[in-house]
DNA sequence: AAAAAAT
């Protein structure tokens, strides 16, 4: 096969670029070279509350934010102020001296105190404006196309200087090397303060954790203190609920979203299955702002009466479209319309994914009250950094030529350091064969699938991130969300049967303006996905083989359940606006904003996101 | 038909 070379020359390049050394990674929490050993000894002063507080005077720095307390000139505004009266009717019965050891998300149980997530103390990032200056002007490169549609949209911002998050969030946003907003973050966070409720559409990749969270702590740091809940019981009652359909999704949004919160008071827990309930639980009964949660645990959460959602005022939906979808919906509408949620209108709802069927739309218009529709990103370009390859591998050949790429990749990586390559299987019985058969055949390969125990899918993918075990294989557990740096490489050994789940899945590399290379086996089990990954691949700029474009044409349709009529890549539009003109692939942008008046295409971001952007951008 | 998500 003429392939051969081609394709090792990409698997290399990708190799020397994700392992080039000093790339970043804040996934791992360390943030720079060499920080300092973590001590977790310093406890500011406003960091935790004491318990019945009422009158406990603030210190002086740290009175609670009132809406009249921003000076509007950086400094001293916003001191972090903890606003801590709430949603702990536990709490004087649970935490405080009861010195539990284990692990405590991220607070030194007993002690209250507040462990720092970028294992460093330093305080001596500079502030946003000597960063901006250093840069690249990113304003210069091309045009992101944007699409918004609803009533007066607010303008997109260009720094996070320019936005009002607060103090304690900027720092904690500097702490994370953040230097610019990328284009999701730049339109949902302005929409977001503003209180609108929102669907954003953005490709794999590009920042959408820190676009939900960021508008959520900071709400939270600024709203006026709530009325503690009738005490009694132990339940708690979270300010904000964030939903993601997978355990390690749910893992890393929280770990993430520690980051963002760092010394800004605001409390996050994460609840999902698979683990011991009767940790979280004391977590839990230590105070919660934010409830990162997966669907199953949480509903036997609000069933054991342990946590109440009636003080909900923000509900975001990860992966939306995958929590909507067949095997999720009964549960979400539980938590979301039959529990004690407020309704659409008294919370604020942020649904956000790089992809959204149109008929997910519309169920999840249900939970939207005056929404506004984002979709940024040209079309494919969340694959413009993905080089995607298509062979044609009979069933029979499957082994034989994983391992030809796996050989060929182990011939060029670069000083021994093997590139991570995630491999995607359809079935979990097919994983653990396919393993089994990898390490058989000399190659250090792990799996994740939801056979496996919590503990074990919690190891795999530690190994493989640390580059233990350079080969992942997968169900599509792993599909979506999870941000690994270095991923040079994804198979799709077995094909989707849904265009959209093929998006996300090779969206696991090329992130955070990374390159990384695709490569799917197709045979003619999976001729329905012709078509539609033939035009995804045009879309993207892609080689699309002559034989894929013959079986493209032969099936007419197909796609995967979800396809929809006629391009319209990651998202689509705002289906809203469906049943008017404008079908087809290349006009999917051309019609801008519908209301509101806000050139809408106008901010250019691209160039990449600089170094030391990472992590969580889904 | 498969995967995920509570015990």
């Amino acid at each position: 096969m003429s392939t051969r070379t081609s394709w090792a020359d990409l698997a290399a390049n990708s190799v020397a670029e994700n392992a080039a050394p000093g790339s970043s990674s804040a996934s791992n929490g360390g943030i720079g070279p060499t920080t300092a050993p973590s001590r977790s000894t310093y406890v500011p002063p406003h960091l935790r509350n004491r318990p019945p507080v009422a009158d406990t005077p603030a210190p002086a720095n740290s009175g609670p934010v009132s809406s009249n307390d921003r000076s509007g000139h950086g400094g001293s505004r916003w001191s972090g102020a903890p606003r801590n009266d709430y949603g702990r009717s536990g709490y004087s019965g649970g935490g405080r001296g009861g010195g539990w050891g284990g692990r405590s998300g991220g607070w030194d149980r007993g002690r209250d105190r507040e462990v720092n997530p970028f294992g460093d103390d330093d305080d001596t990032e500079q502030p946003f404006s000597e960063q901006e200056n250093t840069g690249i002007n990113f304003d210069a490169y091309e045009d992101i196309p944007v699409e918004t549609s609803g009533e007066n949209v607010p303008p997109a911002v260009n720094t996070f200087a320019e936005i009002d998050l607060g103090e304690a969030l900027n720092q904690n946003i500097r702490r994370c090397k953040y230097v610019r907003p990328t284009p999701v973050q730049r339109h949902a966070i302005p929409i977001s303060l503003g209180g609108r409720d929102l669907m954003a559409c953005a490709q794999t990749g590009s920042g959408k954790t820190a676009a939900f969270c960021f508008p959520i702590i900071s709400g939270i740091m600024r709203g006026q203190s709530v009325q503690r809940p009738p005490r009694g019981a132990r339940t708690v009652y979270p300010l904000a609920l964030i939903l993601s359909p997978t355990r390690e999704l749910s893992m890393q949004i929280h770990e993430e979203a520690r980051k963002f919160s760092y010394q800004t008071g605001v409390r996050v827990v994460v609840a999902y299955g698979g683990a011991p309930i009767n940790q979280q639980l004391r977590d839990l009964e230590r105070g919660v702002d934010i409830l990162v949660a997966t669907p199953g645990r949480l509903v036997d959460l609000l069933e054991r009466a342990r946590v109440s959602l009636q003080m909900i005022r923000y509900l975001a939906l990860d992966e939306a479209d995958r929590m909507l979808d067949m095997g999720f919906e009964p549960q979400i509408r539980k938590i979301v319309e039959q529990m004690d949620m407020p309704p659409p209108g008294a919370r604020q709802t942020m649904l956000f994914s790089a992809t959204f069927p149109k008929e997910i739309q519309r169920l999840a218009s249900d939970f939207l009250a005056n929404y506004i529709f984002l979709a940024v990103g040209r079309v494919g370009s969340s694959t413009d950094l993905i080089v995607q390859r298509v062979e044609f591998v009979h069933e029979s050949d499957k082994r034989s030529h994983l391992m030809d790429l796996l050989h060929a990749q182990r011939a060029n990586g670069s000083q021994g350091k093997q590139a991570l390559t995630l491999v995607f299987v359809e079935t979990k019985k097919g994983a653990d064969s396919l393993e089994h058969w990898l390490c058989l055949n000399g190659f250090p390969a792990t799996t994740i699938h939801g056979d496996r125990s919590q503990q074990e899918r919690e190891h795999a993918l530690r190994s493989f991130k640390s580059g233990n075990t350079p080969i992942l294989v997968a169900t599509d557990v792993a599909a979506r969300g999870l941000d690994i740096p270095h991923v040079a490489h994804v198979v799709n050994f077995d094909l989707p049967n849904d265009i959209d789940d093929y998006v996300h899945r090779i969206g696991r590399t090329g992130r955070a303006g990374k390159s990384g290379l695709a490569t799917a086996f197709f045979n003619e089990n999976n001729s329905s996905m012709a078509r539609a990954l033939a035009e995804l691949m045009q879309e993207s700029n892609q080689e699309v083989p002559a034989w894929l474009s013959r079986y493209a044409a032969r099936s007419s349709f197909g796609g995967g359940r979800n396809r929809r009529s006629g391009g319209g890549r990651f998202g689509g539009r705002d289906f809203r606006r469906e049943g008017s003109f404008n079908r087809g692939g290349s006009d999917y942008y051309s019609a801008g904003n519908s209301s509101g008046g806000y050139g809408t295409s106008s901010g250019g971001y691209g160039g990449g996101y600089g170094p030391g952007v990472t992590s969580a951008w889904d």
